[in-house]
DNA sequence: CTAATTCCTCAAGTTAACTTGAGATCAAGG
DNA sequence: CCTTGATCTCAAGTTAACTTGAGGAATTAG
């Protein structure tokens, strides 16, 4: 089984060549090099290259992304039960994000009736209470964050 | 009805001061000023930056946000009807992400069973056939904004 | 063999949404 | 009145996820 080059791997995905290099150095993607240097990729790359398309399109961070893929076996190439166990995990994010919505809508329709939207009481400003946290400031919005 | 102070804001709302202040900037809100230049706030802007606050946790940019608040009155402080209009349309905006999101782990499903996720084929990967564009690069997945 | 591609590294620039710091002014308490 | 704390402006720094550019080497097409 060939390896592919980065401009062949970029064609294959719609990812640029520069954005590659960086998913690399940032520990997403792991190519072989050639004695004089350039990369060389998996014909399975192509497919990890998809799967983190796909993650950051609901909204995970490459860092997370990355611990995702480190279910997949390094000494082969995965095969589609290695990837099922991704995909699954996957669905219970979109799950749970889904529930998340619901549970802001549901509010948002007591908010309506009754002209909420103010603070401390509405829970659609402060969802999980986030107002007893230690510090005002940014970590106010950036603690939203769901590593794992 | 006396003006507050930013200090005040920050503190009514958890707003860091220097967020405030960028966003009279970027013209979220639009504060008066004392004779000697400092900011003087509504009541009201305490229910806006709450708005801020909820609706940038659905992703939205602040130049969205920003089209949405100017649904308010600007010549009289809003009142529970004016919030109704932004808080439907806001409504909306909610469950289009979860029928995205719905769709998404319907797909799932399938690739799960066929071992997909591949390129072009998986929906997954690929859900509004954003192959068929110009060329590769960000614009690949910066294309999913939907602003307004 | 040569010209055109493709690839390499490394440094610096980009955007959004802020924060931090400097240097100065304003306002409130004792 | 004087000091402490709040505010002001303006410039520059921060993070994520990349892109762009410079300068050079390797591969491929003809």
């Amino acid at each position: 089984m060939p390896e592919i080059s980065i401009g062949t791997l970029s064609k294959r995905t719609g990812m640029a060549v520069s954005a590659i290099r960086y998913y690399e150095e940032v520990g997403l993607i792991h190519p072989n090099r050639t004695a004089s240097g350039q990369r060389r990729f998996a014909k399975s790359d192509i497919r990890r290259i998809a799967f983190v398309i796909a993650t950051q399109r609901l909204g995970f961070s490459l860092p997370e992304i990355r611990s995702q893929l480190a279910l997949l076996p390094n000494n082969r190439t995965p095969n589609v039960e290695d990837w099922s166990v991704l995909s699954q995990h996957f669905q219970a994010k979109i799950n749970a994000r889904i529930q998340d919505l619901e549970r802001l809508r549901d509010t948002l329709d007591g908010c309506i009736g009754c002209g909420c939207l103010s603070l401390k009481k509405c829970a659609l400003y402060n969802p999980n209470d986030i107002a007893a946290q230690t510090g005002p400031g940014p970590q106010f919005l950036l603690a939203k964050k769901d590593p794992g």
